[in-house]
DNA sequence: AATGAATGAGCCTTCATTCAT
DNA sequence: GATGAATGAAGGCTCATTCAT
């Protein structure tokens, strides 16, 4: 699995090609000089195309990084989908939950890093609606997931608008830190460790 | 308290008075516009004064950016460090990290968004140096003061490297959600809730 | 008589039916964006057809525009000669040219609307010679009429140069006012008043 | 009286230099180049200045546009007022209208040429409510005095909306049309003749 | 004949920063 | 210390036109 099956999954064939290109170099643009300071112009110099196929494709530079955004928000969500699907118990899904977050994480370091680089300007800009009904329905589809579970032995924390800050927080804050090198110990290394917290910390 | 004191403590008396004005606008802009948004004309504009006297004081845009981000920062990092002295043992000292940075927030909700907001950006631009050495300065005194405390009968996860994260992380999750009005309750209503978990989520 | 008229008389048959088609809608876009505004974009969009269709069949957009701008300048001179055609006086033929003129423009406001409008555009560009030459013609031939009457008995003011000016000047700038709705009343309600002020206006 | 006259007039002072030396440069380039054509950039390498110092001066190129446009109009109908003070009767204040529209035309033929080719750009711009809100204003004006003349002898056409056109129509007609080069006389020697017929078109 | 992806020169505008007063 | 006019590099975006399919 790498950077390109991520593209090639949602921009398939050769019709869309300069798209998928034009799409990868932007995505190393905006992670290595930051959204804002990411020019049209340097996008063009990198896949070698014209400012104006960048604006056929795109409409403009939001249109590209939303095009980004969202590929990298599914990608991430079916991922989690795929892994929480085979889970029989709450605890088995917080630890799936945990693992699958910080494998994506490891497996596409430049998505994720974009990810949370482009989150605020994504919410500020023309997309944020789609962004916010995106947001609540995976909110939601979680929530239910997780209910879903019957515990009759084990205490869970109240209410529920915590719990998901309390299962991937963690690991979230590790993630931003490590993409930015001020740790070196890949997240992977952790699973066990955040899993076993997170399922810690949700209890009473 | 109020976002005047963060300043007043920091750039006190009459003749820098206009400095304050200057600072306390700017970071209205910043949150309101964004940081890159955010022109010197803006600011201008919301303090009526000229451009040149911004420039006059702060030097650059950066100036008045990591002027406000390190004014923020170790308004919250007094604040933690004065909790965190009165604590005896490693759970009161978790629970004091906690609560102290809810209600930090909570109290400066302005000063916590824009902390957020500027961190990427301050990063980034020429003080990022000055930033490092604080981050690092921060982390070792954080990390020797857990140290200190002898724990006999309890166990702790470990390495070091991840215990920072499982304390704030959920905290951090959820305040930025709180900023950004996805979510209502007031992290405060949650210090037990967040303390009790980061706790829980320490012990092995 | 209507707008499809003007374009069936010139662009008969089946095979251009897409010509019609296209010009028909560059006259409306040039109409309501104006002559710069519009784009062979909009001109596209609005027939559902493709660009290169368009550039197959006109060359460029002063291909569009100065076809639109001769057919609508040929109907209105047609119009005036068949009008022309049937006076036996002078008197006549002033009526003759006012009330053709007033009658054309309520018949096909949008096609005199355009006319206004595209004048100038078509006498800058590659155009200018052709429009040149066909206004020295209309301008003698209407000359050559107009001397044809002798007049006995009613004295003419001098010399030729004023004359057009004289006859339609009125009719015109009432037209403009009426076509960009800073008056109501229809031009055609004015046919006598026009007239009679026109013909008033020559004797001396 | 010179063109350099008009802008005195408006924008006084040393202050007010570059501001005059833009506006005289740009009204040079929308004659020359024509509205649309000219480029901000064309400007500022006429006045030898920076696109800021434009920008500075005027917010956009509409700004410019409409600073002179409105200047001129001014201008035209300063001139205009001044003319008709003078008239006792209906006969001369025809005669004074004409003669005056004639004689600023030939004194200020740039801002003439200027008058003509930025009215309609300027209507469809962010300033078409201010032109409205003037050519309202000129209208009643102009009406109001033309009725203030009591006529017991002479019988005027019928209704008012329709004399202004009588009485301009052919002088506009003419001036554009020397404007544009298609006739050489100026239009200063027909001041009699179209005085003369204004006034003949008028009666019944 | 028709299509629409691709090109790239050029436009308007912004904005951090300087500096004479 | 304060002012704001002036600078000019740079950015996002448009659009007429071409051309391979």
């Amino acid at each position: 699995m790498n950077k390109d099956k991520i593209l090639e999954d949602r921009f398939p064939g050769r019709r869309a090609a300069l798209k998928r290109e034009i799409l990868e170099h932007a995505l190393y643009c905006f992670n290595e000089l930051g959204v804002e300071a990411t020019t049209i112009d340097a996008i063009k110099a990198r896949c070698d195309t014209s400012v104006g196929a960048i604006y056929h494709h795109f409409g403009n530079k939001e249109g590209i990084l939303s095009t980004l955004f969202f590929a990298a928000q599914d990608d991430q969500r079916q991922n989690l989908e795929h892994e929480l699907a085979k889970t029989n118990s709450l605890r088995e899904a917080i630890y799936s939950i945990v693992s699958s977050y910080l494998d994506w994480v490891v497996a596409q370091p430049e998505w994720a890093r974009f990810l949370y680089q482009a989150r605020s300007p994504v919410a500020k800009g023309p997309f944020r609606q789609e962004l916010k009904v995106r947001n609540a329905q995976n909110y939601q589809e979680l929530k239910e997931k997780l209910l879903s579970f019957e515990n009759k032995d084990i205490k869970i924390v109240q209410p529920f608008e915590i719990i998901p800050s309390l299962i991937v927080g963690p690991s979230e804050n590790y993630c931003r830190a490590w993409l930015a090198n001020r740790v070196r110990t890949s997240p992977r290394d952790y699973r066990e460790e955040f899993s076993e917290s997170a399922w810690r910390s949700l209890q009473r």
